[in-house]
DNA sequence: TGTACATCAGTGAACGCGCGTTCACTGATGTAC
DNA sequence: TGTACATCAGTGAACGCGCGTTCACTGATGTAC
């Protein structure tokens, strides 16, 4: 009675398995002390058995990064949803202005620091072996960055930039806003990860400030 | 003829000789794939020999941090002769604010990117490992990371403050300011790193936009 | 000054271990008739 | 429906390799007298 696609289905699941595991070891562990064997064990299968799923190690790790960017994804639309919009009003003060960046960069870095809380061991690899790791990780993070990178300035040019004011210029700032945005709330969440004691819950809050000035500064450069 | 001291420098040497290796090694393949043996074998030493010299890899790995922050330090004394201060005149437009934080923070870019150049193998291990790595690396850079932070601070306290106005407010500002400039900053030397062909010779510019931002929406901001 | 002894950086053999990879295999699932 | 064959995920034995670590050693340098 088994379906024509149990089988598929089934190796389906163990590659998860794989991934699943590789991710955990990754995040305890680091990408570079993976070894066949050890992803294997933890996955519960023989090491030879791997190879009925990836050639090699980076197969899995170029896998490994789709979906750390699939989980990515969803919690940059999840954080748009909570951000108030739009924030650039005309003639207001710096004050105001400082308020209603608030508005978008709260739900920005609350969202994804309990994103990254949840999912450490997808994030980690994401921002961790992006300058480290082989050849084929490098490029297939870099490629996942860029297009991490584009959605948010889709989000940001929504917010941040009023219709019929797009200028070249700006839409140049606005990519090195995301990049710079990106950059430092990542660095936040590692650094929440591996010290998660040390500076109590204000860590949002000085990941939102930091964050409050880059935009600010670039609203008002522009 | 030999001064009494010809065993413990002959020893010195080869202590360094074997860091030197190892921070070479780490840049090639990162500080996870080092192994003892690998280092020994490029420091020309057999691998017992390591043992004359540390305990154990990561006793070694502490001591190439200290290395590590000592080059940064100089780094941040250069970039500090370069910068044109004060930046922070009163009752200046965001326009001439702009231009006099540019006098900030392109020094600090170029000679910052440019010792990254010349230095990658020092500076690849304090950035890349600081959220790997062991234990004891962790908090040997987290630490010089810090004493780093708040060598940046007393630079751009000495900026960006106007004497007499200094507010406990505005120097939790200056901390957020400096954590990010660095994080930003070593963020960009990594990739111009790993990809030194990718955007031209603009990363610098691109970098130094960032900065302005933060800079000038942290001065607004207080 | 010369001699006898101490120190200690560096060595090579040897060990057990986990690794990646190969190979021929097993046995459940899927397909053809 | 039943039978014979094909596919293929998963297996266990075996391999050679680089690893960390131990040990007893060598021989140059340093010290005491």
């Amino acid at each position: 009675m088994a379906s024509r696609n149990d089988l598929k289905k089934q190796k389906e699941k163990t590659s998860q398995a794989l991934i699943q595991a590789a991710l955990q070891l990754c995040a305890e562990e680091g990408y570079a002390s993976l070894s066949l064997r050890s992803v294997a064990r933890k996955a519960g299968i023989a090491p030879t058995s791997f190879y009925r799923h990836f050639r090699e190690i980076d197969e899995m790790g170029v896998e490994m990064v789709a979906q750390a960017k699939a989980v990515l994804d969803d919690c940059l639309a999840k954080a748009r949803k909570k951000m108030a919009l739009p924030a650039n009003k005309k003639g207001a003060s710096p004050a105001d202005l400082a308020k209603s960046i608030e508005g978008i960069t709260r739900p920005f870095v609350d969202t994804f620091l309990n994103f990254f809380k949840k999912n450490n061991r997808l994030l980690h690899l994401f921002f961790q072996e992006r300058t480290g790791g082989s050849e084929a990780m490098r490029i297939a993070i870099a490629k996942a960055t860029d297009q991490l990178i584009d959605h948010l300035i889709e989000l940001l040019g929504n917010d941040l930039i009023q219709p019929g004011k797009t200028s070249k210029n700006k839409t140049g700032n606005i990519r090195l806003v995301a990049e710079a945005m990106l950059m430092i709330v990542s660095r936040s969440g590692m650094e929440m990860q591996v010290q998660p004691e040390g500076k109590p819950g204000d860590i949002n809050a000085r990941t939102v400030r930091k964050l409050n000035f880059l935009l600010l500064g670039a609203l008002i450069q522009d």
